[in-house]
RNA sequence: GGGUCUAUAGCUCAGUGGUAGAGCGCGCGCCUGAUAAGCGCGAGGUCGGAAGUUCGAUUCUUCCUAGACCCA
């Protein structure tokens, strides 16, 4: 027999739940169930790794949600899953905070410190809150197998990123170039293009417009704009539009040249006066007096031609300095323009700019405006509020830097890149050919090498003496070509041990390990492969789990993992079919604050999970994002949304106390009280079911969770405001006629499906109310449950459509009621239904009846409407005084007449109407027509003593009239639920009998003698006496019985 | 400057080429043998603005405005 305990709150329930889930192990045994079934039914998911070295917060339970929810349902439908959690350890964001916890600044102190010491304390921070997160995963039932995750520091995991690198390399895509890239000078490191990603931010920059004097001409001058005043040393060149026209232009007594659609956003309201204009073109190979002459090459210093120069902002004249802007760059490579670096790789000026020398570059801005200004050269200075990127983990700014790095070809795969994401599923679907299309359609080589310590290797060795570069593809060989071999086969691959191992070139020299590590992207794009040591060890493994069924991740992994998966698994895997190495990608949105901002440490307004979880427990929160919306809809985070949303969760609850109420009074025994034959409402809510489970699992297998809740929200306000508020007498019978077994075993049933259904998302309570029906030859855990399946044979269509009008009758009698002002429980005689489908069987009527608390319930076809309704003439004043003018009062003055007149003499000019489409008048022996639509219309209003209500098509309209039996029988009722009310009061329990004692006014004795003995069933009283005396009784209290008094006195019989 | 997305009730959000929806909040009721629960009704909307396609547009198209994210 099941338990049919109560639960208990919900904090205290999800205590006992992760108690139980512990002792029995049940994570586990939901993640091995389908281990028969690995080799057909598959669903593979990747874990995006996280961070360990910082707590989890708010925005990483958005994708874990879903990153839950969705294993969860493909276990229970039976597919084998390995939820193989993994840990994210390379990279900047480790290296920085253990620079700050080391008080350490730059590369310089790091390498006073100690290679190694530093790398081994990057390896512990790694770990730093792993505990955090082994703690909180569980407590909002995420359920992994953490104790096999794939860490990306280990030799192993490196051992194979060093294969997918020898392959790349292999097949020539991995390379050294020269390149300008984005560069943390603090750091002291490139970024790749995803890195710069993460970074941009709104910033100030100051914004100059600088006077380059022509050399040639008498006070002229090119106007020149730029944000970066530091930049301004490094200038050789300048740059135009050839097919602009450019203008020069008169101001007090000297002559600017700029573009001549810039002039007035330039100038502004200065004077001024055009005084010429000319083509860029002309103006190229122009010579210029630099504000600074840090070269003395020939080719310096003159106008060139660039096609990026735009009219957009500034004077349509860029400043170019080659040293640091990718354009810039390209250009002086074209011009043969000199190099001019006066920055070291701190982002410090050198010696060769005494003005600024030692100081930050951003900091010398103002120190270079200042000269500027002194010496005349400043045209005008403001600042520039722009997007400007910094780096993702110091926010430092970038700096744009010419400098060497090892790339990988990546633009050269573009293509089968391109086609590969073509087949994903992406959902939203406009990722696909949007955000994430448009990302590879401007793809750029991967800056993949990093100028730093802690990180996987780049396994590259140059020989020192005949240069030849060889990349390592494993530790055999390294082991192979090592100098030392013993070393190598024990070497921990990372700095500063493996720089340490030389390897023999074929020319016999030695070869040495570039100094560099890679981007800690590539080790997580990587996963797919380095989380099972592939090609090293797990062959079938591999085979079996690439590629991936589901990922989910943040909409900020688009240039992140999403990116550098996709690439990796694209340059390695040529010959697997596309997709890879993800089929679906649910991309999940942004938290924000409750005023709709991005929530981030800087900004302050980070949510604690744990302030959430510990107040509303996990399943009111998992529900709060699977039904509040879309996945990849930016979620505003207000704890009070949660208690708002969890309504549903509440409504089960309440579900199952009812159930568990009864089933535990009369220990209904699911083994032994089989159904014969299931009642109407019966088979009505199974159907319903059947409907439930096909939408839930349809709108799961498409990846709509919230379809898939309003689905379960749907079907339990059916369950409990329908089936079980009309099913509520038949669960109290004393005996176990037929229909109470029915009424049993289908909620029984109805419930437990329930609870699986619900599994996937609000794993704490299915489990409980799981619990407390299952049966010993049940599973012992929700979790461990097959999936509902929808049964064709219970769903009945027709049955359903038949009840969906019942309900519409009823809510239309109900709102009769509330326009009449007559509450339910006063007995009405008579309600009748205007409708244009046919009438309803009397099962159904049955249910109407007693739901709207009529006597009779009458069908009234739409043709013959006037037994209770009557007909009123509207007219168009306006129509009627056009066309009678002086007579128009008269008529109006009848046609209100009329509206008084007799039913039946209404009905009867109302039939000449609809016959002739006019009616006739007689005003001062003149005869009149008004057609009927311009001049007037026929509407109906309910006979007197009837109120309409209605809902969809039909109509309801109920007899209001109250006759003494229905006083009487009002009265009873309300008795009734007076005594319910004390029995409450008294803490009497709902199956205790009791004695019912009463004094009351006379009408209230007349009822209740007529109706002693209804009284006596619904009250459970076995005995009904008038008596004026009340001293033996437990519970006594005055009664106000619809405005008459009464007393009553209870007592409990045991 | 470019790209993508978003704009629907006071709030949070569904949804649709044909009379606009839910939850919460508000007002008024009701029901109660689920009992500190539950239900109904009502108020509240130019479906961001403009134009176009269409018999009909909140829905499709274009433009504009605002916001978010991304890129430059």
């Amino acid at each position: 027999m099941p338990k049919y305990g109560k639960l208990p709150d919900p904090l205290t329930l999800e205590a006992e739940i992760l108690q139980f889930w512990e002792q029995a192990t049940i994570p586990k045994k939901s993640l091995s169930r389908n281990e028969k079934n690995r080799a057909k039914k598959r669903f593979v998911f990747y874990e995006g790794p996280p961070t360990a070295n910082d707590k989890p917060h708010f925005g990483h339970l958005i994708p874990r949600v879903y990153k839950d929810l969705f294993p969860r349902y493909k276990l229970m439908q039976g597919y084998h899953v390995i939820k193989k959690g993994g840990w994210d350890t390379h990279g900047l964001p480790v290296e920085l905070k253990v620079e700050k916890e080391l008080g350490l600044n730059s590369k310089r102190e790091i390498e006073a410190f100690g290679v190694e010491a530093f790398v081994n304390k990057c390896k512990e921070n790694v770990w730093k809150f792993k505990s955090e997160w082994e703690r909180f995963d569980p407590r909002m039932g995420f359920w992994y197998d953490q104790e096999h995750a794939y860490i990306t520091y280990t030799n192993e995991y490196i051992e194979s990123v060093w294969w997918a690198l020898k392959k790349i390399w292999e097949k020539g895509l991995l390379y050294k170039g020269h390149k300008v890239l984005p560069y943390c000078p603090r750091c002291g490191t490139p970024l790749s293009s995803h890195e710069v990603a993460q970074g941009y931010e709104t910033t100030q920059d100051p914004s100059i417009f600088l006077k380059f004097k022509a050399r040639d001409l008498q006070d002229t001058h090119f106007l020149v704009w730029t944000t970066t005043p530091w930049t301004v040393p490094s200038n050789v060149a300048l740059a135009v539009g050839p097919s602009y026209t450019y203008a020069k232009v008169q101001v007090g007594s000297e002559i600017f040249i700029l573009a001549h659609e810039l002039i007035s956003q330039v100038l502004g309201t200065e004077h001024y006066e055009i005084v010429g204009t000319v083509r860029g073109a002309d103006l190229v190979g122009m010579r210029y007096e630099p504000p600074y002459r840090l070269s003395d090459a020939p080719g310096a210093y003159r106008v060139v031609a660039a096609d990026f120069v735009s009219l957009e902002e500034g004077t349509g004249i860029v400043h170019i300095a080659p040293a640091f802007g990718e354009e810039d760059y390209q250009v002086g490579q074209a011009e043969g323009l000199p190099f001019v670096n006066p920055v070291d790789l701190e982002g410090k000026f050198t010696m060769a700019f005494p003005l600024a020398a030692g100081q930050f570059v951003k900091d010398a801005d103002a120190v270079i405006i200042h000269d500027l200004k002194h010496r005349g050269l400043l045209y005008k200075s403001g600042t520039y509020k722009h997007e400007y990127p910094f780096c993702w983990r110091c926010k430092t700014p970038l700096l744009y830097y010419a400098l060497d790095s090892y790339f990988i070809r990546t633009t050269a795969k573009q293509n089968e890149i391109i086609e590969n994401n073509k087949q994903i599923h992406w959902h939203p679907e406009h990722f696909r050919d949007g955000r994430f299309g448009n990302f590879l359609e401007t793809m750029k080589d991967w800056a993949l090498s990093r100028d730093r310590y802690w990180g996987t290797p780049l396994p590259l060795w140059v020989c020192e003496q005949c240069q030849r570069e060889h990349c390592v593809g494993s530790r055999q060989e390294l082991i192979d070509l090592a100098l030392d071999k013993e070393k190598a086969r024990t070497v921990e691959f990372h700095r500063p041990w493996i720089d340490e191992i030389l390897l023999r070139c074929s020319c016999g020299g030695t070869m040495r390990r570039v100094l560099y590590v890679i981007d800690c992207w590539f080790d997580s794009g990587m996963m797919h492969t380095a989380q099972w040591h592939y090609p090293f060890e797990n062959q079938e493994l591999f085979a079996e789990q690439f590629p991936a069924d589901f990922i989910a991740e943040g909409l900020d992994q688009t240039r992140g993992w999403f990116y550098s998966l996709l690439v990796t698994s694209t340059l390695l895997y040529e010959e697997k079919p596309y997709p890879h190495p993800y089929r679906h990608v649910v991309v999940t949105g942004m938290g924000l604050d409750e005023s709709g901002k991005k929530m981030s440490k800087s900004l302050g307004n980070v949510l604690d999970p744990w302030d959430v979880v510990n107040v509303y427990g996990a399943d009111a929160v998992r529900w709060f994002f699977y039904s509040g919306s879309a996945p990849w809809r930016d979620r505003r985070l207000d704890p009070k949304d949660i208690v708002e949303t969890r309504g549903v969760l509440e409504t089960v609850r309440n579900v199952y106390s009812f159930f568990a109420l009864y089933a535990g009074i009369d220990h209904f025994d699911p083994a032994r009280h089989t159904v014969s034959e299931r009642a109407l409402l019966d088979r009505w809510i199974l159907s319903r079911l059947q409907y439930a489970i096909s939408e839930i699992t349809r709108a799961l297998d498409e990846y709509e969770p919230v379809a898939a809740t309003q689905a379960i929200a749907t079907f339990v306000d059916e369950l409990s405001n329908w089936y079980v508020r009309n099913s509520r007498a038949r669960f109290w019978g004393s005996s176990w006629t037929p229909d109470k077994i029915s009424a049993f075993a289908t909620l029984y049933e109805v419930l437990l499906a329930l609870a699986k259904l619900l599994a996937p998302f609000v794993p704490f309570l299915a489990e409980a109310i799981y619990q407390n029906l299952k049966t010993d030859q049940m599973p012992e855990s929700v979790h461990l449950c097959d999936w509902p399946q929808a049964n064709d044979k219970l769903r009945d269509e027709g049955l359903e459509a038949q009840m969906k009008l019942a309900r519409q009758i009823v809510t239309a009698g109900l709102q009769a009621r509330n326009k009449a002002q007559i509450k339910v429980r006063q007995p009405l005689a008579l309600a009748v239904v205007l409708s244009t489908r046919p009438p309803l069987d009397p099962e159904y009527q049955q249910l109407i009846r007693q739901e709207l608390n009529v006597k009779q319930l009458t069908w009234l076809s739409q043709d013959q409407p006037f037994a209770f309704y009557t007909p009123q003439f509207e007219y168009e004043k306006s129509a009627l005084g056009k066309d009678l003018r002086s007579l128009a009062p008269k008529a109006v003055h009848i046609l209100e007449e009329l509206n008084k007149a007799e039913h039946e003499k209404r009905v009867q000019l109302v039939q000449e109407l609809k016959a002739q489409h006019k009616l006739r008048l007689t005003i001062e022996g003149q005869e009149i027509e008004l057609p009927e639509g311009t001049h007037i219309r026929v509407v109906l209003q309910p006979r007197e003593g009837y109120v309409e209500g209605s809902e969809a098509d039909m109509k309801v309209l109920l007899d209001t009239r109250i006759d003494d039996a229905l006083r009487q029988e009002g009265l009873v009722r309300e008795f009734v639920r007076l005594v319910q009310e004390c029995r409450k009061e008294a803490g009497f329990e709902v199956s205790d009998r009791i004695e019912l004692y009463y004094e009351a006014d006379p009408e209230v004795q007349t009822a209740l003698e007529k109706f002693a003995q209804h009284v006596q069933e619904e009250t459970l009283a076995v005995t009904l006496q008038r008596n004026s005396s009340f001293e033996r009784v437990e519970f006594t209290k005055e009664l106000d019985v619809n405005g008459r008094r009464a007393k009553i006195g209870l007592i409990r019989k045991r």
